[in-house]
DNA sequence: GGCCTGTTTGCAACCGGTTGCATATGGTCG
DNA sequence: CGACCATATGCAACCGGTTGCAAACAGGCC
């Protein structure tokens, strides 16, 4: 058990340490650590074997001290509840580890003071900041738009802030695409169910799916809105609208936001009986949208690519320019069908 | 907009800088930024309002160096899809938010090799290790009984690894508890569906629960698995079940070692026209357990008390002692009850 | 063997803070 | 008014690394 024998007394193996072991000087130790450097094959050996006997592992502390880059990146994360948040979070920090970068996670949900917390980060030296999908509330904006010399990188929000990269999907398309979607679906009176930050950027998303209505001739017939992207929101949002609605004049189909508000009111419509009576889309595809029990129509985003490209970004330290924006991919299940096509018909046999 | 007339010539201001500007010594300014540090109120002031013009903050990684303390926490997680991982996050990143500290994400999925992960997160000098529930690996383990001068704390898992602090529930309690719900709504024929880490931990949740059975006369009927704590393999393992099972052999009631595994379980007797035939209980009671459409009886963890206790013992570099575990308590919605007690009955009032 | 060139290595200085110690400053009291 | 004490501030040294420069060294070539 007692392998620290050499090691471990009291304060940690510094590269002095190793140096004396090894018969060379500290900066010949920091030499052998250091990728490129200029190092004889027979010194690094000797170099790695004291450290390796010691139990060294460099400061990075100390390092990022004169490097003057301290390989971690501040992400930055508001909707927990959310399970796309999960996937992007997960997305993330995957990509930043495989490329030598580590996260601190800044958790800005509401009785947070935003402005402080990023405040903390930077003082933290971080080497640049990802926004996930987070709404950007007043203290962020004035943040991002005084402090430019750390690198700010926003994924799938399309607000324009000065300063900001923007890394999304295309959204204008794929709301369009969703209204077609619909509409060749036959339903005709098409709803939209917003989150929270609706209000702040007028959706390309949304947009792109009235206008696609309107090539139509037709006009989006409801916006219901839910005031968070959770589950329970969702619900209440239906459930709220079908209380309110008479049968007759309810809507044929529902955009949703995302895939958790569209859940949710998948259940609302179940607890009302409702079942396949009016078509519900999501976006995001979360896991659960697969599920046999929702099999929900989604749009999926290229979570990979668009974290690739952020993270890029930020570690290239470019310039913020015009939003990149990427495709993603419609994935189309039963949610989206027509009542009465929940039953066998040829509809879906279109000539070809 | 160009606000940054004195500050950001290329590199960032530094407390030398300021001193300057107040006309002190950098040391005085040092010591306005530490909180009981000697320094008149005079001299604070003047140096506050340099640092302000300046747009001055800290370099906490300079700070770091001398004062052998980060303020960071290394969080390791590995579960990423499971909706109860997030809400640990949530809880433990703000908890530690709230204390000054901030979360370095550390992801230990699949792919990444965990013990290297680690050893990086030493290199930058994390005061502490928390373990979100993930499943101890090997190299774990190693890294654990090696390194025993930064503090480490496992939540929610009981499998005792020299070196690391548990904090976690009183499973065999809440076992227990579980089993006696079930067998007071009359169930007899009582299952365990297990996760991936069942095996390494003889869980003493489940012993609770099994012996709860044998002290009734009963055996545990049978005990499903699943591969991953994920919706999909809780569905598969219940659908493999349902199809190898002859109806008249099946359980009364299956206790399931998640939410999300119970509701995939739930989904996939949905799924085969058996809603209700089956009692389930899940545990964690995540958000989505009180969905209307699942009701889901589940066991809800003291999520804030675990945190803060774990959070505690980090802080206070405490000495790895006994497992701390906390109480939970039993949400009690439809999920676990008989099939025919979806009918109404009188069978719930009982002679007081 | 002497000279030239290219590679290694040691050194001083620095990154941006903190801390113990010594000195200066100001206020109180006899 | 001087002694005394508490409080403030400056200074040197240090935390654990990196980096430009110059000296040392080795090998190749004539």
């Amino acid at each position: 058990m007692n392998i620290r024998s050499d090691r471990d007394q009291g304060r940690k193996v510094t590269s002095a340490q190793v140096a004396e072991r090894a018969g060379v000087s500290k900066w010949t130790v920091s030499r052998a650590f250091t990728p490129g450097a200029s190092i004889s094959e027979n010194a690094r050996q000797r170099v790695m074997e004291a450290a390796e006997a010691l139990g060294y592992r460099p400061n990075l502390l100390a390092r990022s001290l004169t490097t003057r880059r301290t390989q971690l990146i501040g992400v930055v994360v508001d909707q927990f509840a959310n399970p796309h948040t999960q996937a992007m979070l997960n997305a993330a920090t995957l990509a930043l580890q495989q490329r030598g970068q580590l996260s601190i996670l800044l958790n800005i949900s509401p009785p947070v003071r935003s402005g402080e917390l990023l405040d903390i980060a930077e003082r933290f030296q971080v080497d640049g900041l990802l926004f996930l999908g987070t709404v950007l509330s007043e203290d962020i904006v004035r943040f991002a738009t005084e402090r430019q010399h750390v690198p700010l990188v926003q994924l799938f929000r399309t607000t324009e802030v000065d300063g900001v990269q923007i890394v999304a999907i295309q959204e204008h398309a794929a709301g369009a695409e969703i209204a077609r979607l619909l509409l060749g679906e036959g339903h005709r009176r098409l709803g939209y169910l917003a989150g929270p930050d609706s209000g702040r950027s007028r959706l390309p998303r949304l947009d792109g799916y009235r206008q696609t209505l309107e090539d139509h001739g037709l006009a989006l017939a409801a916006t219901l809105t839910a005031t968070d992207y959770r589950h329970a929101l969702g619900y209440q949002a239906m459930h709220d609208y079908l209380q309110r609605t008479p049968a007759q004049q309810r809507l044929d189909a529902l955009f949703c936001e995302n895939d958790i508000l569209a859940i949710g009111a998948l259940d609302a419509l179940h607890q009302a009986g409702l079942d396949g009576q009016l078509a519900i889309v999501g976006f995001d595809d979360i896991e659960l949208a697969a599920s046999p029990r929702y099999r929900l129509t989604s749009y999926q985003p290229n979570l990979d690519a668009v974290v690739d490209s952020a993270i890029t970004h930020l570690l290239d330290r470019r310039i913020p320019g015009d939003p990149t924006l990427l495709p993603g991919r419609l994935v189309v299940r039963d949610s989206h069908r027509a009542a009465q096509s929940l039953l066998p018909q040829a509809r879906h046999d279109k000539p070809r």
